[in-house]
DNA sequence: AGCACGCCGACT
DNA sequence: GTCGGCGTGCTC
């Protein structure tokens, strides 16, 4: 590490600018704290004589495109693409940057700034991902920064913090303010001060700001940049003996000496011995915890060995990936001769097109075909990544692929750690001791470093958290794994038991191989299903609050057989609103365009938009009425009803309320497989990878709530959700067959119809010859424009004018503007413009066209404060 | 997006 | 006159 050094002219002051930064690579835990002053006007002492090197390098932050810096001499032996940089982007904030390029082009316009380091030991990312990510912020019209964002686990950004320490001056002279006084005298005993300690100190923010500015034109105080690495690896600390003592005659003659006046030393040189298996077998490597636990002896008596040169602390990096080598590693997987006929014909597929559908019905099986189709890569020397929905309902999964693949499995998951995730990273881009060869993980475990990636297989494809909505880059992994795939030259399976729509057009367009399992493993049979029409029910007063005769019948001999029942209702809270009985009145969220929901269990209304919490009013704010009625119901509201109707049965509510902390999901299932739970209600969450034995009965509160949607995916989403929650149940062929109420007030409903017959086939049919009729996906492309701003005469002139624009090159493609279902979010108004792009149009260049269109209006003085959110392929 | 800096209203 | 709020422009 080299230091480098100047001085600093900001606004005209020049006052010396420290730098002070200290970085890590996996090995060593800190390096160096180096002082870096820079000197803008001349640089000699970092310049270098012969052709300068300069690289393009991706920040971060929502800013277009790359930035170029300049490379000083000391630095230049290191670079390469894909590797980290610290750099100085904007006044004085430090940022770790990546190259995106290296050359010998200065900038015309300006002056590039040197960047301040080289970080790591080489690239993290590699050729692909730099390849991948220059895709997705084209193909989704987002910032490079944005990718790198999304990419890279947090643990790789790199925060620096601005600190205030003393000029080494002499001050006694000076005429000193109040404030002047107060801050040196803080920093005598504190040395230095964040910009926080100072705010707190002096009051306000711009206060503080302006002090500091004074205090550093005359010299009082100097302003610095430290940056700490997020990541720290965790160190061990392990004994061993030193090589001169490792002769035996040597060693004798030690235990000789000591035997008389060091028999706890004695002791703890046995053990080492004993644990390290010395001079036996391969040396195991022993921890210093540990050795002074099993010995029994302080260490006192370990010091006294180190010092005299016997033993050695060797300090050693560890890591938190759990090691899963101890599981029980069973290669025995029969499959039936369904599945192994699949396998064939995905191997097939796999072998024309390279792109797989494996359509499944629920509890088919398919896990074990993927299984198969693992072990045949990894025999290749292959990598293989699984992708699954975001919620965390993999750990079933898990154990199987661990029990098949033991340490070779890696779970890359938002509820690692960011050091667990950097460290999943380094271990893919170095594979040492943990050679990761299959990585499951949900949609971000697409940008990981793989080295030889063959097999790509994203199970349950057709779930919508497979789309990143918030923030930019909002990519669809599902669909972005076919473009990793293609520069890996890798293979695809995309599996479901209700393929989403775009993948079964692609295999009517034969750009992917349909494969089928249509019936479940083991004999066991599709589920029973029954279709309760609520409606009549209301009428012939034979409902128990929101339960049908029939449902509360089928718990009743569920629970009396010791089987457990899901309760399937799509909304959480108690009560989605109140309203007064006399005007109709219901309570609103101030900030937002939507009424509140109750939640019970903390008697406050919530706004699901904005989060806001409110109290419940006692009366009605308009006409006074004490008249307030609840209407509709919501997961909470379920699990009261259940306490009336069934006051002995143990219920568990599983929803964004009750798994929201970090443990909170592994316990619940832990309950309901241990049978501590009798019925479950739950929202969506329970349709997705619940695989338990035990559950006879699934109830599918209200089937409208899931059909009557606006949105064009609506039959298609119902559908999927209600076979999916219906898989739940009978997953055991001793358990008998599994049955299914659907409660509804449409019996008749073709999408009902279609449910209870177990025909996706037929549904999809229907609907794709519909989606072509009216222009929609998969048969054209939509981009969804969203403009926010808090001003709504505002958004309606600009959305108009937008449109406007771009109807110019898009003609009758582009739809709008209007407002979304929900108008306003935290007092910002949205407006959205919807284009719809068919097919066979070359989408790159429109995009360009957009781009273009909206870069312009977002240069324009009228329309810079508004926000333009484009969300490709929206979901 | 942050973040620095400038311009203008609310107070001593 | 100063303080602090927010609007604006830039980041190599």
């Amino acid at each position: 590490m080299k230091l480098n050094s100047g001085t600093c002219s900001v606004g005209g002051i020049a006052f010396i600018y420290q730098l002070r930064f200290s970085t890590q690579s996996i090995q060593q835990s800190f390096r160096i704290c180096t002082l870096f002053e820079l000197r803008m006007s001349s640089s000699e002492s970092i310049e270098n004589t012969g052709l300068a090197i300069f690289l393009d390098v991706i920040v971060p932050l929502y800013v277009p495109g790359t930035f170029t810096y300049r490379v000083p001499k000391v630095l230049e032996s290191n670079l390469q693409v894909g590797r980290r940089v610290l750099v100085q982007f904007g006044k004085r904030k430090l940022q770790a940057a990546i190259i995106e390029a290296i050359h010998h082009d200065p900038p015309k316009n300006y002056e590039a700034k040197y960047i301040l380091d080289v970080l790591d030991d080489g690239p993290i990312i590699l050729s692909q991902q730099m390849a991948f990510w220059k895709w997705m912020s084209g193909y989704y019209m987002c910032h490079l920064g944005e990718v790198m964002s999304a990419a890279l686990p947090g643990g790789y950004r790199l925060n620096s913090e601005t600190l205030i320490t003393p000029y080494d001056q002499d001050h006694s002279d000076m005429a000193l303010s109040m404030e002047e006084h107060l801050v040196l005298e803080q920093l005598q005993s504190r040395e230095r001060l964040n910009m926080d300690e100072l705010q707190a100190l002096v009051g306000s923010e711009s206060k503080a700001y302006r002090l500091v500015k004074a205090m550093m034109a005359k010299r009082l105080i100097v302003m610095q940049e430290e940056v700490k690495a997020r990541y720290r690896p965790i160190y061990e600390t392990y004994i061993e003996l030193d090589p001169e003592w490792r002769d035996e005659p040597v060693l004798n003659e030690l235990f000789v000496q000591l035997e008389s006046k060091a028999p706890k030393q004695v002791n703890l040189l046995l053990k080492l011995i004993e644990m390290s298996r010395f001079g036996r077998d391969v040396e195991i490597p022993v921890m210093k915890k540990t050795l002074l636990e099993k010995s029994e002896v302080s260490s006192a008596v370990l010091r006294s060995l180190v010092d005299k040169g016997v033993l050695l602390e060797v300090k050693s990096e560890v890591g938190r990936i759990k090691d899963a080598s101890q599981i029980f590693k069973s290669s025995d997987l029969v499959l039936s001769t369904e599945q192994e006929t699949a396998l064939n014909e995905i191997r097939q597929g796999l072998h024309t097109k390279g792109r797989v559908l494996l359509h499944g019905v629920t509890s088919s099986g398919k896990t074990e075909v993927y299984i198969s189709l693992i072990r045949e890569y990894l025999a290749k020397g292959q990598q293989v990544l699984y992708l699954v929905p975001e919620i965390a309902l993999t750990t079933q999964l898990i154990q199987r692929l661990q029990k098949h693949f033991g340490e070779e499995v890696v779970v890359y998951h938002s509820q690692h750690s960011q050091s667990e995730r950097v460290e999943i990273w380094e271990n893919l881009i170095n594979p040492g001791i943990h050679d990761h060869r299959i990585v499951v993980g949900a949609r971000s475990a697409l940008f990981l470093p793989f080295h030889d990636l063959g097999l790509i297989i994203v199970d349950e494809e057709h779930d919508s958290s497979f789309k990143q909505y918030d923030p930019a880059p909002r990519y669809q992994a599902r669909d972005a794994c076919f473009i990793l795939a293609d520069l890996y030259k890798a293979q695809v399976v995309l599996g479901s038991a209700t393929p989403g729509a775009e993948s079964l057009q692609a295999c009517k367009d034969v750009r992917m191989v349909k494969v089928d399992l249509s019936n479940r493993y083991g004999d066991i049979l599709m589920p029973e299903m029954q279709v309760v029409d609520i409606k009549r029910e209301y009428k012939r007063k034979t409902m128990t609050s929101h339960f049908s005769s029939v449902l509360i019948a089928e718990m009743k001999e569920s629970l009396d057989n010791g089987k457990q029942v899901i309760l399937f209702q799509n909304r959480r809270g108690y009560n989605p609103l109140w309203q007064c009985l006399n005007c109709a009145w219901k309570p609103e969220c101030n900030r937002c365009d939507v009424t509140l929901t109750y939640h019970r269990a903390i008697h406050k209304l919530k706004c699901h938009y904005c989060g806001s919490v409110h109290e419940p009013p006692m009366h009605c704010p308009a006409c006074g009425s004490k008249d307030l009625k609840m209407v509709g119901y919501g997961t909470e509201k379920i699990e009261a009803e259940i306490g009336e109707v069934f006051p002995n049965a143990k219920v568990a509510r599983m929803d964004l309320d009750t798994t929201r902390g970090k443990n909170a999901l592994s316990k619940l299932f832990h309950d309901f497989e241990q049978r501590k739970v009798d019925i479950l209600v739950g929202t969506q969450m329970v349709t997705k990878g619940l695989d338990f034995t035990n559950v006879s009965l699934v109830g599918i509160m209200n089937a409208d709530q899931l059909i009557n949607h606006s949105d064009f995916r609506a039959y298609e989403r119902a559908y999927q959700m209600m076979t999916q929650v219906a898989g739940r149940a009978g997953r055991d062929a001793k358990g008998g067959r599994g049955r299914v109420v659907i409660q509804t007030m449409d019996p008749e409903h073709w999408v009902i119809r279609n449910v209870v017959e177990h025909s996706y086939d037929r549904l999809m049919e229907k609907e794709l010859k519909e989606r072509q009729q009216f222009d929609y996906p998969p048969f054209t492309r939509l981009i969804r424009i969203t403009l926010r701003h808090k001003n709504q005469n505002l958004i309606d002139h600009a959305s108009q004018t937008l449109t406007d624009r771009l109807r110019l090159f898009l003609g009758s493609r582009i739809l709008g503007p209007q407002y979304p279902f929900v108008a306003r979010v935290k007092d910002q108004y949205r407006k959205e413009l919807l284009i719809k792009i068919e097919r066979k149009a070359s989408i790159t260049k429109t995009k360009a066209k957009i781009q273009q269109t909206l870069d312009q209006f977002g240069t324009e003085k009228e329309f810079k404060s508004i926000r333009v959110i484009v969300d490709v392929d929206p979901q």
